[in-house]
DNA sequence: TAAATCACG
DNA sequence: ACGTACGTGATTTAT
């Protein structure tokens, strides 16, 4: 028999500051329960307990314990956020099966004691999951600690048992409590014996084990006089402190373990539970049947509307343009569509994939006048184009409508969106052999219409719509044709660049051996960390959790210490090099000798897209031998790049967003804006700002746009905290708007849970409202930073959709095929370069007015190098 | 699977 | 007292 006993409260506290914030929609503080139960199922999977106790403080938290003990530290009473979870997650335990024990005037600590006791006394084990110290005195030879720590930000689990306890504290478990009777616990509010600490605490029960014995035998001891003083006067304060300090183990609960096994657990409740707190992966792991979910039906009295099901074939393509708007959902297999379900009005027409007619039919449906409704353009367009098609009046594709809706989500299925929105599902009715067979896009299909309306009003009501139909739809269809089009790669340039890498890298490997004195593997940071700061002795420091940091700017401090550091930070940049660009690339070519990248639409919190398989959007530049990839970067024979890219599109932003009339003036009048930073930083005209000046007024105004601060700034440009303070100062006070401005997005976005981009995009910040002071200052951060990376994001969607429609009414032969945050490449026909070139920097110059001219660069070339 | 590192804007 | 600039994705080693 073997029991887990969780200290709730302590293992609460612990998840609710250890886990970056979490909430539901509605803004519902989730953290601490979802820790609590990842806590929870590593614990059990490492003990795998026949019963588990589940211990509570009757108050969540008391105010007579924690409440003070929070006082007493220095810290602020526990917030309201985590209270509110207390009660539901008693509530979730309860229908889990599971006995939750909370006894009023019993702490929670009393009641571990007394299982762990109970199990002593039988001979069960018991392992007690805590994040508190407290518990450690109550190991035993049955009881063990399972205890929950953060260590440098990331979850980490000890278990504590005898053998341990002697290690780390030199005396028996239960001498923990003798220990604390001295020393005190001031976030416990037990006083101690002034003037002792750990150290003499430890030192003096190592040697006389009690409390009693000391006083008992106080002439005889061996003490210091000042100690001999301290014990003295405290003495009283050490009787009442080991009185405090122990662990009452006779709490008024059954002494039957089997009352502890898991009761019937109400599966229903349980599921509804989590997911009204948006826990969806939790029910899974919890072993729990997400199809136990009741039904919204219960709750509306109405009859539930109707969807006929009928099994149609291609005709039924034609004659849904009387049942705008369509909704059309569809199932596949790599490129292909094998089966689809049009929703006309009352009927769910399925059509199989027969392969006969069912291409070209449907082609020629997504073509068509009809308004439509999808749940993934990008995938049903680039079918179409592959198709020789397109998809016409698409009005609404769920997903993008979930990830404007919440940019922080990670599924955006219309499975996951309809239970979010509350969309309510229509009863299938229809032959019960066909809704067999196609269960599973019958059961999308029968929300699919409810949810479209859902998220169109919720959007209307956010100030949402446009980006959705003015700037996600027409993007969707624009990204699917890039990456059908791809980017055409030089194979064999790229090989023989490779194998010049491939034999730099070995003789700078032999170099490092040599100069290091040893083989080991130079990637691997703990290998290298032991090489370098403990066998050549160079001063380490530290910095990861799991050891030493040898990091680029780590190894850059030391590059004078050893002549190795240099041929590391080389070799480092070689292999990145090959490993990931050079055989990534080759990796990712197509057949027809192209790189077909997918554009995610819906990853970035800022609105932003993101490339993958293989990332085009970090092809190296920053250094000359990183420069060479892109040279490899081309355009079919006959055709030619055209790269546009915008100069300080985030400043130009920040200049228009902040109204300031100083960076306005810097990027009318054409002055470099570094330059002019430079030159208002440091109060020199800028005729005389030096290369090292212009230099840290970038870093300055880098750092502005990422929400700045002293610290990094100085470690970042190689001054002082201090200094760097100065320049922050000095800056704000010449750039006031930018000021004003950054101090209004922290307000607004406090006010309002999100910030917001120039049109409207939105990110919700729980962040803003935590407790913890650096979850707070990155919310902060990001709500200075959003509405710039945000909008400048927003811009550049903008100017791809123009572009994209002046290249197609000018019937160029010129395609979009990259973007890159702020630059744009067109593989031209050489015959129309110019025109192209020409469109691009009016497109993306006039994509949206600013109060600063929007600036783009144009280049024309046969390679990425080249047209950059 | 996570952590460390490094490529880009 | 504490941690320390925004947004991504790929590769490697280590757990």
């Amino acid at each position: 028999m073997k029991i887990l006993a969780v200290d709730s409260n302590s293992i609460m506290n612990r998840a609710f500051y250890g886990i970056k914030v979490l909430t539901t929609k509605d803004g519902f503080f989730t953290n601490a329960i979802y820790g609590f139960l990842s806590i929870l199922l590593t614990a059990i999977s490492e003990t795998k307990p026949d019963a588990i106790v589940f211990a509570f403080d009757v108050h969540a938290p008391t105010f007579r314990h924690e409440f003070y003990k929070e006082y007493k530290a220095g810290r602020h009473a526990t917030p309201q956020e985590l209270i509110d979870q207390f009660p539901v997650m008693k509530e979730l335990l309860g229908y889990l099966g599971y006995p939750v024990i909370a006894i009023e005037g019993w702490e929670a600590d009393d009641i571990l004691g007394t299982v762990s006791r109970i199990c002593e006394e039988k001979g069960a084990d018991c392992v007690i999951s805590t994040g508190d110290r407290d518990s450690l005195q109550l190991i035993g030879e049955h009881t063990s600690v399972r205890l929950a720590t953060t260590k440098m930000g990331a979850p980490v689990s000890t278990m504590m048992d005898i053998p341990a306890v002697h290690e780390k504290y030199g005396v028996e478990p239960l001498e923990l409590i003798e220990v604390k009777a001295l020393m005190g616990d001031t976030s416990d509010n037990i006083p101690g014996v002034p003037g002792i600490g750990e150290k003499t605490a430890l030192d003096l029960i190592q040697r006389y084990h009690s409390v009693d014995y000391i006083y008992e035998h106080f002439d005889e001891l061996e003490l210091k006089p000042a100690q001999r003083r301290k014990l003295e006067e405290g003495k009283d304060s050490a009787y009442l402190s080991r009185r405090l300090g122990e662990i009452n183990r006779f709490a008024p609960i059954s002494e039957n373990l089997e009352d502890y096994m898991l009761k019937n657990r109400d599966e229903a409740a349980a599921v509804a539970l989590l997911s009204r707190l948006e826990m969806y992966k939790m029910i899974e792991k919890l072993g729990l049947d997400a199809a136990k979910v009741p039904k919204p039906e219960e709750t509306s009295t109405e009859p539930k509307k109707k969807l006929e099901v009928v099994l149609g074939d291609v005709s039924d393509f034609k004659g849904s343009a009387d049942f705008q708007p369509v909704d059309f959902l569809f199932e596949s297999e790599g490129d292909d569509i094998t089966c689809c379900c049009l929703i006309n009005g009352e009927y769910a027409v399925l059509i199989e994939n027969d392969g006969f007619f069912f291409d070209a039919a449907l082609a020629e449906f997504l073509c068509s006048k009809t308004e439509k409704r999808t749940d993934d353009l990008k995938f049903l367009s680039r079918w179409a184009e592959n198709h020789g098609g397109e998809v016409k009046n698409c009005v609404m594709d769920t997903s993008l409508a979930g990830y404007i809706l919440n940019v922080s989500g990670d599924d955006y299925s219309s499975e996951r969106l309809a239970a979010l929105y509350h969309a309510e599902s229509r009863e299938l009715s229809g032959k019960a052999e066909d809704i067999g067979a196609h269960k599973d896009i019958l059961e999308k299909a029968a929300v699919f219409s409810d949810l479209c309306e859902k998220l169109r009003s919720e959007l209307k009501s956010h100030g949402e719509e446009k980006i959705l139909d003015e700037i996600e739809l027409p993007l969707a269809k624009i990204l699917a044709s890039m990456e059908l089009r791809g980017f055409k790669i030089d194979p064999e340039g790229i090989r023989s660049f490779g194998d010049e890498l491939l034999s730099t890298i070995k003789e700078t490997e032999e170099r490092i051996y040599e100069l290091c004195g040893e083989k080991f593997n130079i990637l691997s940071p703990k290998q290298l960390g032991v090489v370098l700061f403990e066998h050549l002795g160079l001063p380490a420091k530290k910095k990861t959790k799991s050891g030493y940091s040898t990091s680029a700017d780590v190894l850059e401090d030391l590059r004078t210490y050893h002549p190795a550091i240099d041929e590391i930070l080389e070799y480092r940049k070689l292999t990145k090099l090959n490993s990931t660009y050079v055989e990534g690339l080759l990796n990712a070519l197509a057949p027809d000798g192209r790189v077909h990248t997918r554009f995610n639409q819906k990853e970035t919190r800022t609105g932003r897209i993101s490339s993958l398989e293989p990332n085009l959007q970090n092809i190296p530049i920053r250094t000359e031998l990183g420069a060479k990839m892109r040279g490899f970067f081309t355009a079919e024979e006959g055709y030619t790049l055209v790269d546009a890219d915008y100069s300080q599109i985030e400043l130009r932003v920040l200049a228009h967003l902040a109204k300031d009339e100083n960076m306005i003036s810097a990027f009318t009048g054409g002055t470099d804006i570094h330059t002019q930073t430079a030159s208002q930083v440091f109060g020199v005209p800028e005729d005389y700002v030096t290369s090292q000046m212009r230099s840290s007024a970038k870093a300055v105004n880098f750092g502005i746009v990422y929400g700045i601060g002293a610290w990094s700034l100085g470690e970042n440009i190689g001054v002082s905290t201090k200094e760097a303070q100065q320049y922050i100062d000095s800056y704000l006070s010449h750039y006031s708007g930018v000021d004003r401005f950054m101090k209004e997005s922290i307000e607004t976005a406090k006010k309002c849970g999100f910030a917001v981009t120039s049109y409207g995009r939105r990110r919700y910040l729980p962040e803003l409202s935590s407790s913890n002071f650096n979850l707070r200052s990155f919310g902060e951060r990001v709500a200075r930073n959003m509405p710039i990376q945000g909008t400048a994001a927003d811009i550049i969607k903008l100017a791809m959709v123009k572009v994209e429609n002046r290249l197609l009414a000018e019937k160029l032969d010129a395609k979009l095929i990259m973007q890159v945050h702020d630059e744009l490449i067109v593989e031209a026909n050489e015959t129309c370069a110019e025109k192209v070139a020409e469109i691009l920097k009016f497109e993306m110059e006039n994509a949206a007015k600013l109060s600063v001219p929007m600036e783009v660069d144009v280049g024309i070339g046969k390679t990425w190098l080249l047209a950059h």
